[in-house]
DNA sequence: CTCCCTGCAAAATTTTTGCATCAAT
DNA sequence: ATTGATGCAAAAATTTTGCAGGGAG
C-alpha cells in the first residue's frame, strides 16, 4: 500500500464525498498502517486511541461502516463473524490461513487475466457481475514468515 | 443438497465421529434444508424450534461449531459480521449478491478444472493449500428469480 | 456406568442507536 | 450559518461460558 501524507488523505476522502475530519483521515491512515492485516474496527481503534485519545469506539465503528459503503474501503469476507475491512480495494484475492487465522492478500495479474477471459466466455442470466475473487485456504507451515508464490 | 432420512443423518454425524444425538440430528437436518442459505445460528434456530421446542440456543452454537472444526459443515466467509454455515462441503464457490445479501453457491466443473491445472503450475512456498474458491460479486437484476450461468 | 452433551442463565463480546454538542464546508 | 459528524452511554445483537442434570454408547 503506497504512503500518503494527510493532504492527499484528505484529498481521496473528498474523491469519495466524504467531509474530511480529523477523525476519518486517521481512521483511514490507521487502514493503511495496518494494511494486510484485515483488522475489525477494535483493531483499528486500539491502534488510533493512544494517539488520539478523544476518539470513540463508536466513531470507528461508524467510520468504517460510511468508508465501506461509499467504496473507499472493501469489507473483507471472513469466517470470524466478525466485519473487517481493508484499504485496498484493488486486490481480491486471499489467502486463508487456518493455522493463524490470518487473511493475506494475494495479486495474480496473470491469474486474473485467466478468469477475466473465462468469465467473458459466459453469460450470467439475471446477475451483473462486477468483479470476482479466489480464496485459498490451507495452513502456513511456519507461522514466522511469509507465504511467496512462484511458478514451476 | 440431497435427502437424507434420520438413519443416514445418524450414520453421518458417526462417520465424523461425533455422538449422534437428537438435537445434533435436528441441527444438521435444519442445515440441510436451509440448504442455499448459509445460515447463522439464530436462523437455524428459528427453524428448529417450532418442531423442537426445548433445543437451547446456546446449543446451536456449540453444535454448529462442533460440526465445522469437525469437517461435517463449512463455516461460509460472509461480509455481514456473523458466523454462518453450509452443510454443502463440496461447493466452494459463491455468488454474493449486493442488493439481496445472498450467499449463492455455484458449481463450475470446468473452472474448477482451469483453476486446478492452473494451481498445479505454481509452487507455493510455506503454504500448504487445501483448497481454492472463487467468489463473484455483483447484483441480482431481478431480486425474485435464480441466477442462472450458461457458455455463450 | 461413564462421559460427553444439553439447557439454562449469566457474562462477554460485538455492533448499533439516540441525542446533545461540535466542527467542516 | 448549516449540515452532518462526533462522543458518550445505553441498548441491542451476537457469541461464549459454567455448571447441574440427562442421554448415548
Amino acid at each position: 500500500m503506497q504512503q500518503l501524507n494527510r493532504q492527499e488523505v484528505r484529498q481521496r476522502l473528498v474523491a469519495y464525498s466524504l467531509k474530511a475530519t480529523h477523525q476519518r483521515i486517521v481512521v483511514y491512515e490507521a487502514l493503511l498502517e495496518l494494511h494486510g492485516q484485515h483488522p475489525a474496527a477494535e483493531e483499528v481503534f486500539r491502534l488510533l486511541k493512544p494517539a488520539n485519545p478523544s476518539i470513540s469506539l463508536g466513531t470507528v465503528y461508524k467510520t468504517l461502516d460510511v468508508f465501506a459503503e461509499s467504496g473507499l474501503v472493501q469489507r473483507v469476507s471472513s469466517e470470524q463473524g466478525c466485519k473487517r475491512y481493508d484499504a485496498n480495494t484493488l486486490a481480491h484475492n486471499h489467502i486463508y490461513c487456518s493455522n493463524t487465522r490470518e487473511i493475506i492478500d494475494f495479486e495474480d495479474p496473470e491469474l486474473e487475466e485467466l478468469l477475466q477471459s473465462y468469465f467473458q466466455r459466459r453469460h450470467m442470466h439475471n446477475f451483473q457481475m462486477q468483479g470476482f475473487a479466489i480464496q485459498l485456504t490451507g495452513n502456513k507451515i511456519d507461522p514466522g514468515n511469509r507465504i511467496t508464490i512462484t511458478k514451476l
